[in-house]
DNA sequence: CTCCCTGCAAATGATTTGCACGATA
DNA sequence: TATCGTGCAAATCATTTGCAGGGAG
């Protein structure tokens, strides 16, 4: 929104303030502003993250809105809740095309695939055990390539067997 | 451990005595009495479970000493930390046959499925994105077979079209 | 005798909740 | 006007940490 001008914001703000009201939701600044945030570049995103991006601009909205925001945004599928595993709440635009994540547990870089790789998993799940795996709800954690290669003695306890 | 026999249970002790000791570990009453509840019957779980189940017999263990015991366990790979998704620290016994687990949003159910059912992914990840994955620290999250089909308006929202 | 391990209490970090007021439909 | 949404402060919940004493090697 940064360099926008003021016709493509105000175009923008008033299609959120529509977005919201197809949900039956009440329009209200700090939700535009949420949503302008969220809409936009960010990948994944805590509650947090958003508090301190749009803290700036907006120093009155509360964490705990935006907490609460955002666990209506899910509600009403506008985000959708993954789990990166790390003991945080972190949402993805709901707008955004079906994709995964590869989390690197020894450089904590996230690699996003798309959702095809986990295609034959869900049917064999479905298959095997009648489960409907929603994997769009998680990531794979394992490591990358990078770290791989560099793997040297972080793994190694000193009285592990040589 | 309950019914068994004193000789059988002193066998148990200093077998777990030399588990530790193996590993270079000290041998503490209360990493003895941990080991016992995590070596036998349970499946996956946190340190407060833990906590609470040796906690009628031991009342003296600190939930403290549970987390710092557990973490020095998973670092000497005696168990090994899942990632159920909600917000805490699960392990389950590193004896273990390796296992994945399938978590069911509706009615929480984890059902417990073999390892070979994931080959297919890993080899995918590996293959595709040079990503080894470590499918021992996650679950697979979505619906099973029984809640697909009771699966009646619990997911539908007010102003969701028909 | 030295260092590791533990208990205890207090600190932390993320998230939730109760409450009263103000804003939206 | 009747609700819904928000700010604020306090409450939780799981986990971590500082410290001092006791036990294991």
């Amino acid at each position: 929104m940064e360099t926008l001008t003021d016709t493509r914001v105000s175009r923008a703000r008033s299609d959120y303030a529509a977005l919201l009201r197809s949900r039956g939701l009440r329009v209200t600044p700090q939700r535009i502003v949420i949503l302008d945030a969220i809409a936009g570049a960010h990948d994944h995103f805590s509650a947090e993250d958003i508090h301190s991006a749009i803290a700036d601009d907006n120093p009155g909205i509360n964490l705990s809105t935006v907490y609460r925001t955002l666990e209506t945004f899910e509600r009403h599928h506008l985000v959708r809740r993954t789990d990166l595993g790390l003991n945080r709440i972190v949402y993805h635009w709901s707008g955004r095309a079906p994709h995964h994540h590869l989390v690197c547990h020894a450089c904590g870089r996230i690699i996003e695939i798309d959702d095809d790789a986990l295609q034959a998993l869900t049917r064999e799940l479905e298959r095997r055990y009648g489960f409907h795996a929603d994997l769009q709800h998680q990531s794979v954690f394992g490591h990358c390539a990078n770290c791989l290669n560099h793997q040297e003695d972080e793994e190694r306890l000193p009285n592990d067997k040589p």
